[in-house]
DNA sequence: TGTTGGTGTCGGTAGGTTCG
DNA sequence: CGAACCTACCGACACCAACA
C-alpha cells in the first residue's frame, strides 16, 4: 500500500468553517464503547457489550440500512465540533442542528463529488436507523431507554427535481446531546479523518480516551478486541495491529505488541513532525487558518520574517475585537505588507506617538474604505435616479439596446434572467445600470472619489 | 469559477478459510 | 499460531458534464 493515510483533499479550508473548527471533538461515551460497525459491508448484527463498571449497551441495526459505521460517525464528530464553541461560551445549543453538506464534506476530508453526497445520505439513514439500548450515564443522567443515534434528519434541497442537497437538519438523540452540553467530549486530531481503516479509527479513539496525555497505556489483546468491537479472530487482529505498528501512522500514538499485551505510547510533537522548521510551519498554519490562499502565503513567507507576520496578525485580531475591521482576511494581508505593527522597542513617548499614528493611519484607512463604499452606493443610486428622470421613450430605447447587446454577446446568464423575470431581475438590472453609468454620471463628485469627499466635507 | 452529479476502474477492507 | 489467500463489496480517484 502506497500511503496508509488518505490524501489531504481540501488544503485550504473554507474561511468560515475554519472559524468554527479550531479543534475537532469526539464524545466520550461512543469513544469508550463500540457503538459503530467496523465492517465495510452492510452489517446486520446485533451488538451487545457490558463493561466492568456496569455500563450495558445493545446496538440494533436498521433492517434496511444495517448498523451505522465508524465512517458514519464523522457526522457526529462534525456536529460536536460545531456546537462545542457555543457550549464553551455558556450558550445551550438547540437539539435540532442545521449544517451545510459541503462544509461537512470539506471539514471531514471527504470528496465533494456526487458520491460524497450519496455516502452522506446513506450515513444519515444508518445513523437514524441504528438504535441503542443503554444505561450509560451522560451529563449526570442515566438514560435507560431505546433510542436512535440520531433522532431524525431532514435534507433541505435546493432543487427538488435534481435532488442536490444543500442544507441538512438533524435532531440529536438525548444521549449524544447530553454528552455535548455536559462537555463530555475530547479533542481529537484532525489527522483522524485521514485514517483509512475502520480499525485504525477505533484504535485512535481508544488511545485518545485511555492513553490521553499519559506517556503510555497497555491493554490485553482480548479486551482490546472487545473494546474495538472487532469480530475478526484474535490472530487476525494481532496481524493487523503489527501492520499498523510498522507503518506508525496513527496520529499522536505509536502501537507496540508484546505477546498478548498491546501498548499505546504517546508521540512527542518533535518525533511525529520530524525535523521541520517549526516557526515557519506555525506561520503557514496561522495564515491558512485565517483563510489566506497558498499563492499569497508563499509570497508573504518568502518576503517577510515570521515575527512580522505573527505580529501583524495579532495586531489585526486586536483591531477586529474592537470592531474596526470588516474584511479580516484581506486586512491581514495588507497589514503584513505595510507592517502595521506597533513598534515596542522605542522610547515610551516615541512609541506612544507611533502607536497613535498607526492607529490614526488604520482608522483613516478604514474610514476611507467605508467612504469609498458609500460613494459607490451613492453613484449607483444616482444612475438609477437619473435614468428614471429621462423620457419614457429614451428609457425604452436603452433597454432594447441592452437586450440587443447581451444577445449579440450571447451572455447566457443575463439572457436567462431576462427571459425569466424581464427587467425585474437584480443581476440584470445591475449590469444594465453599469452600462449606463458613464453616460448618466456627469457631476464631478459622481466620477471622482476625491471630489466626492471634498463636497461631502463641505 | 466553484459546486454538484455521474460513471468506470482500481485498490483496499473485513472476515472467513487454508496452509505450513 | 502466524501468515497468506479468497470473496464480496466499499470507497477513492479521475474523469467529464451541467449549472449558476
Amino acid at each position: 500500500m502506497a500511503n496508509p493515510l488518505l490524501p489531504i483533499r481540501h488544503k485550504q479550508q473554507n474561511f468560515f468553517s475554519c472559524d468554527v473548527f479550531d479543534t475537532y471533538k469526539d464524545d466520550l461515551a461512543s469513544m469508550e464503547h463500540p457503538v459503530f460497525s467496523l465492517s465495510t459491508k452492510t452489517d446486520f448484527r446485533v451488538l451487545e457489550y457490558e463493561s466492568n463498571n456496569g455500563d450495558r449497551i445493545k446496538i440494533t441495526p436498521s433492517y434496511v440500512d444495517g448498523l451505522a459505521t465508524i465512517h458514519d460517525k464523522d457526522v457526529l464528530l462534525y456536529i460536536a465540533s460545531s456546537l462545542i464553541s457555543n457550549v464553551n461560551k455558556g450558550d445551550i445549543p438547540a437539539q435540532n442542528v442545521r449544517f451545510v453538506a459541503y462544509d461537512f464534506l470539506v471539514s471531514t476530508n471527504r470528496q465533494t463529488g456526487g458520491k460524497g453526497y450519496q455516502i452522506l445520505r446513506e450515513a444519515l439513514a444508518r445513523l437514524v436507523g441504528t438504535r441503542i439500548e443503554t444505561n450509560i450515564v451522560t451529563n449526570g443522567t442515566r438514560v435507560i431507554e431505546n433510542f436512535a443515534i440520531l433522532e431524525s434528519f431532514k435534507i433541505v434541497e435546493k432543487h427538488p427535481d435534481n435532488g442536490r442537497m444543500i442544507g441538512i437538519e438533524v435532531k440529536l438523540s438525548d444521549w449524544f446531546y447530553n454528552s455535548i452540553i455536559g462537555k463530555e467530549i475530547l479533542t481529537i486530531d484532525k489527522e483522524y479523518f485521514r485514517l483509512r481503516k475502520p480499525t485504525e479509527r477505533r484504535l485512535y479513539e481508544l488511545a485518545r480516551k485511555h492513553c490521553g496525555k499519559q506517556k503510555s497505556w497497555s491493554i490485553g489483546l482480548e479486551t482490546l478486541r472487545n473494546k474495538l468491537g472487532a469480530t475478526a479472530p484474535i490472530v487476525k487482529l494481532k496481524y493487523n495491529l503489527n501492520r499498523i505498528s510498522e507503518s506508525n501512522h496513527l496520529p499522536g500514538y505509536t502501537i507496540s505488541i508484546l505477546g498478548n499485551i498491546v501498548t499505546f505510547t504517546r508521540k512527542t510533537s518533535e518525533v511525529s513532525q520530524g525535523k521541520m522548521d517549526s516557526k515557519n510551519n506555525e506561520v503557514i498554519e496561522l495564515l491558512q487558518y485565517h483563510g489566506i490562499g497558498p499563492i499569497i502565503i508563499k509570497e508573504l513567507v518568502s518576503s517577510y520574517d515570521s515575527d512580522r507576520i505573527i505580529g501583524n496578525i495579532n495586531y489585526v485580531l486586536e483591531q477586529d475585537k474592537l470592531g474596526n475591521i470588516k474584511n479580516k482576511k484581506a486586512y491581514i494581508v495588507k497589514a503584513i505588507r505595510d507592517d502595521f505593527r506597533p513598534i515596542l522597542s522605542q522610547h515610551d513617548i516615541a512609541q506612544s506617538e507611533k502607536e497613535d499614528s498607526i492607529k490614526k493611519e488604520v482608522s483613516k484607512k478604514i474610514n476611507l474604505d467605508k467612504q469609498n463604499k458609500e460613494w459607490v452606493k451613492f453613484c449607483s443610486q444616482r444612475v438609477k435616479d437619473k435614468f428614471y428622470e429621462q423620457p419614457k421613450k429614451w428609457q425604452e430605447e436603452k433597454r432594447q439596446a441592452f437586450i440587443d447587446k447581451i444577445t449579440l454577446d450571447n451572455n447566457k446568464l443575463i439572457l436567462k434572467s431576462y427571459k425569466k423575470n424581464g427587467f425585474k431581475n437584480p443581476i440584470l438590472l445591475a449590469n444594465f445600470f453599469t452600462e449606463l453609468k458613464d453616460e448618466l454620471l456627469t457631476e464631478l463628485e459622481e466620477i471622482d472619489f476625491d471630489k466626492y469627499l471634498k463636497k461631502r466635507q463641505a
